[in-house]
DNA sequence: TGAGGAACTTAGGAAGAAGCGT
DNA sequence: ACGCTTCTTCCTAAGTTCCTCA
């Protein structure tokens, strides 16, 4: 790991799920205080302030504190405008580049080939001769024509402008015309990329997505069934036949009764809540305690249903096969700029119970059946629109071809809009994940310059900035996600950066022989715990005691910063920057660090793909992407070991049998029993190389046991990274990126080559 | 300036499919 | 061919960021 970015394995070690400490719900709980009361932190700010000055300052720390606090008071917001301008012209002076880049003005590669038989283009296809310079870091904004009717026109105007030049040029200069010509043939290609419009350009300013979009809407969760009669639903040991809509709303939490979340009391009662809401009057009246319900038989026929499924015949398999084959085609597609491309989630989300994470005060709520009223279609207006089931009708159509979604519905647990949109292997999808990647590489060249600068502003005079550039250094140092507020009550107690509180933080002046230790130890996204002891920088340190100094638990760490202040201020230092690129850069520049340093040629490919996988996994723990435990992992590391063993037994035996062998040969001499030699050498070696792969295997399996790869494979390593690894070293790609990785990463393997670098 | 909404990315777990050893 | 394991795909929750409006 590069040294830059210290992350305690004691994290993954001691890591745990939510549920599994109870500590932080006890401590989170009957919360009183609100966190986002600014006036009562202001005038807290001002009593510590005017206190400080009372106080007895014979000790040292307090002194130094107290120093700091004299420091703070001067600070003018006037100053501080200026001091922003002063950045802005550094910003501009550094690079050389105007501020602006233009919006999607960078070279594509999804440029798709003639249109294939269907009449469509099939993404992901790229030209080949479209690889060229495109590594190149100049290289990376240009905009590239893309074939249709009109880029067809421009490029005829284009070509027209390009014969006048080319014959008026010699015409006029006859003089120089030996060397004027050579210059222009030479020159010309470059000339063209002043040529005003291309394609992109004019298609993709002003946020828009696309030109022409055809689908054919969304598939609905299919209608409720009822049970069969024989299945009985019991109240209080008495069987009662419940109305359809309260039968149906039953069924969810009968499916669910195997699962941890129907004992819990939040879930419990969120659930009964609802289920009401569904009920008949009658059955509401009778139906009064949850605990008085025996869905028993239902689980039941569900688990037999769910058996039956399993036990169906090959014929019967492969019918449910071709439907959903036959579903696919029909719904999966959709036209966007005379591309077919493969939709991501074209089905609608089935009601059921809403199953959030970590302690959700929603839990179990139930989560509505979405019709064709609550739909809004998203497409061209001189497509075909897709049509709503028959009698029904969809909630809207519009034609806004600034966004990327084809349909959209308001859900009813958080009242949050959900969008189906296109697959990742899609044009619209790679090029903003391509764009990314460019931005977390035009950080690189500037994050020295960055750091110099928050290293700074941690003796800055002004507490927030103190406070950003703290919040910063953790974002850099330990890819902390920026830490957005959250609305209490609405969801899980989780935070990121920004959210911090002091409750979250313990300062050790000194822990298991390091200074200036800070243990972190809280739930971020998805309740997933941050585990980490990190040696600090001693100014860091006496900041983090700072903003503690007089505050309770419960209260922000950063309470003068937010994520939209530390936006707007990174917004300053870099155009485009954003809290989320750091993530980026950080997990791709480390993923490169770890391969040029782990990888040897000399390895055989199993060795190599450990190496890969190692800095693979140095990123994950980077940036904490945890996972369970898979619950076989014991027994199949047993079973690993088991084969291991066998191995070295054979391979012991082997070598037993060459010895005696080549003892034969020696007593022998003969042709015969030297090829018996050659045999059994060759055999030891076969099981040599078979003993390294299982050793290999296990060693990686082993270290990966709570650590999840594929998110920052998929969401954080700049693919390229990969593909030039892959090239590099003679690995084949398929033994990196499965078939949808491939074609989600198919622009960057057709671009990169192998001395690309992030 | 801050709240709330919209749009889009990132995330882990569950379900389903494929692969492998017996 | 069968049963178990592992890999892949699906699912949808939970983040970030940007925009709009008061």
């Amino acid at each position: 790991m590069s040294g830059d970015h210290f992350h305690n394995d004691s994290q993954i070690d001691s890591g745990s799920r939510h549920n599994d400490s109870h500590k932080h719900k006890d401590k989170y709980k009957d919360k009183e205080h609100k966190h986002k009361d600014h006036k009562k932190d202001k005038e807290r700010e001002k009593s510590k302030y005017s206190n400080s000055e009372h106080r007895d300052s014979s000790d040292k720390k307090h002194r130094d504190k107290d120093k700091e606090r004299l420091k703070l008071k001067d600070g003018s917001s006037d100053k501080q405008k200026d001091k922003h301008r002063e950045k802005k012209k550094e910003e501009r002076s550094f690079d050389g580049k105007p501020k602006k880049e233009k919006e999607n003005g960078f070279e594509s590669p999804f440029i798709k080939s003639e249109p294939e038989n269907d009449g469509f283009y099939h993404s992901p296809k790229h030209e080949k001769s479209l690889k060229r310079e495109r590594d190149d870091d100049d290289a990376e904004f240009k905009p590239k024509k893309i074939k249709t009717e009109e880029s067809e026109k421009k490029a005829k105007k284009r070509k027209q402008e390009e014969e006048i030049t080319n014959v008026l040029v010699p015409a006029l200069c006859t003089a120089v015309l030996v060397a004027c010509v050579g210059m222009l043939v030479y020159i010309l290609p470059s000339l063209c990329f002043f040529i005003p419009f291309r394609w992109e350009e004019e298609r993709y300013t002003d946020g828009v997505k696309w030109k022409f979009l055809e689908h054919k809407g969304p598939v609905f969760a299919p209608p409720y069934e009822p049970l069969p009669s024989n299945v009985k639903f019991y109240y209080d040991g008495k069987h009662m036949k419940l109305s359809p809509g309260a039968e149906e709303v039953a069924t969810f939490f009968a499916k669910m009764l195997d699962h941890e979340y129907t004992t819990k009391d939040v879930f419990r009662k969120n659930f009964f809540k609802d289920w009401r809401k569904e009920m008949t009057s009658e059955e509401k009246s009778k139906l009064t305690d949850l605990n008085k319900c025996d869905f028993s038989e239902m689980s039941e026929y569900f688990k037999a249903q769910s058996e039956a499924r399993k036990a169906m015949t090959k014929e019967e398999k492969l019918k449910i096969k071709e439907e959903n084959e036959r579903l696919l085609q029909e719904y999966g597609f959709c036209i966007m700029d005379n591309h077919k491309e493969r939709i991501a989630n074209f089905r609608i989300e089935p009601p059921g119970l809403f199953r959030g994470r970590g302690d959700h005060p929603k839990m179990g709520m139930l989560k509505r059946r979405i019709r064709p009223e609550d739909i809004i279609i998203n497409c061209s207006k001189d497509s075909k629109y897709p049509k709503p089931p028959p009698g029904t009708k969809w909630k809207e159509v519009r034609h806004d071809n600034k966004v990327t979604w084809l349909v959209s519905w308001t859900e009813n647990i958080q009242g949050s809009i959900k969008y189906i949109m296109l697959n990742p292997s899609s044009r619209i999808k790679g090029e903003k994940d391509w764009q990314k990647y460019e931005m977390a590489r035009r950080l690189k060249k500037c994050v020295d310059r960055i750091r110099a600068q928050y290293r700074e502003d941690w003796k800055s005079k002004e507490m927030r900035i103190r406070q950003r550039a703290v919040a910063l250094y953790f974002i850099d140092k330990l890819a902390l996600r920026a830490g957005n507020e959250k609305e209490e009550g609405e969801t899980a107690d989780t935070v990121g950066c920004c959210s911090l509180r002091v409750e979250h933080l313990t300062l050790h002046q000194e822990m298991d022989g390091q200074e200036y230790v800070v243990e972190f130890d809280f739930l971020g996204k998805d309740s997933i715990r941050y585990y980490n002891k990190v040696p600090v920088e001693k100014r860091v340190f006496k900041n983090l005691q700072l903003f503690m100094e007089d505050k309770e638990p419960e209260d922000d760490l950063f309470d003068r910063l937010n994520t939209s202040i530390l936006n707007k201020h990174l917004q300053e230092l870099m155009d485009g920057l954003t809290a989320k690129v750091f993530r980026t850069y950080n997990a791709s520049i480390t993923l490169q660090q770890q391969l040029n340093e782990l990888t040897s040629s000399e390895d055989n490919v199993p060795a190599k793909i450990l190496s890969y996988n190692r800095a693979n996994r140095a990123v994950a723990i980077l940036c904490n992407h945890q996972r369970a435990p898979p619950k076989t992992f014991e027994k199949s590391m047993q079973n690993l070991q088991t084969k291991i063993d066998a191995k070295k037994e054979q391979l012991a035996d082997a070598k037993r049998e060459l010895k005696s062998a080549k003892a034969d040969a020696k007593v022998r001499r003969d042709e015969k029993s030297k090829k018996a030699v050659e045999s059994k050498k060759k055999a030891v070696q076969r099981i040599e190389e078979q003993l390294m792969k299982l050793e290999v295997q296990a060693t990686d399996r082993e270290e990966n046991k709570q650590i999840a790869l594929g998110t920052s494979k998929l969401n954080y390593l700049d693919p390229r990274i990969s593909v030039a690894w892959c090239k590099k070293f003679g690995i084949p790609i398929e033994k990196i990126y499965n078939k949808t990785q491939r074609e989600k990463f198919a622009w960057a393997i057709d671009m990169a080559e192998k001395d690309y670098e992030f």
